[in-house]
DNA sequence: GTCATTTTTAATAAAGATTACAAGTTTATA
DNA sequence: TATAAACTTGTAATCTTTATTAAAAATGAC
């Protein structure tokens, strides 16, 4: 369980569990979406009325900063993703929802280029139509 | 050269040709790097001091929507591409400045989602440290 | 060259996302 | 339970980009 293992790290860390944190890791942790600060927020919000924005950007940074999961930054804000398996991302260009895709090997080494030195990753984004846009759009 | 061929579609798609357009042009077009709006705005305001910062965004979108240039989005902000030619991109870790790199071939095709049922293209971005960097780290 | 139409410019306001900040509260630990 | 450190809230501030609007300029016909 993933929650387990992030609540051991971020005592670790030093980090407090506050009922706020843990509750946007039960949210956030299993998702299978990218879910944005303010999509979080609305979803706390409806277990803690009081919340504030400030806590759940806190929350995900502190995340991301700890290894926990990574922001995809995209033309209109972030989105964060649990997902710590490599892999890409198919983005809709009808309805801008991010999808999971496998993880595209691509030839990094025989890059040659003067300007690199090192090399510490790489990101693939793949734009498309999704299937329910494309039903939509049948009708 | 590209800004004759620019402004001959500008001019074909009914958009006039403004001594700040074209200086825009002038800086843009021809340009190796992948400049903000707010840096272009800055050059361009050398030789018309008055010139509005909306007036650049609206020239450079402009680029964008009839398709002789293209946008990286970015963390913190967007970049301006006028290279047309099918290339990806490298991102310097520590400075934030983008590279250009060959054209890094993947295969798409058998790219199995069910959530995919159409594929207009894709985006890869390598991260690394650029020479430049490098070579300050040294010191 | 002049006129009429359409577009553009400039300046500013507005919008939207994210971060900074401060005061009070809570957590973790001994 | 006392203490120190970290956290939460609420709000202000920041930053990028877009919207708006009146005045100015470009285009094309005459």
């Amino acid at each position: 369980m993933k929650k387990l293992f992030a609540i051991s790290k971020l005592k670790e860390l030093g980090y407090k569990i506050t009922p706020q944190r843990e509750y946007i890791l039960d949210l956030f942790l299993e998702s299978k979406d990218h879910p944005s600060a303010e999509f979080i927020y609305k979803v706390v919000k409806e277990k803690f009325p009081y919340i504030s924005l400030s806590t759940v950007y806190n929350t995900l940074n502190t995340l991301v900063d700890i290894g926990l999961a990574r922001i995809i930054f995209l033309e209109d804000k972030s989105y964060f993703d649990p997902n710590l398996e490599p892999h890409s991302h198919f983005i809709c260009d009808n309805c801008g929802k991010i999808y999971d895709i496998e993880s595209i090997p691509i030839n990094i080494t025989n890059l040659k280029n003067e300007n690199i030195t090192r090399i510490n990753g790489f990101d693939i984004y793949v734009y498309g139509i999704c299937r329910n846009c494309a039903k939509i759009t049948l009708n």
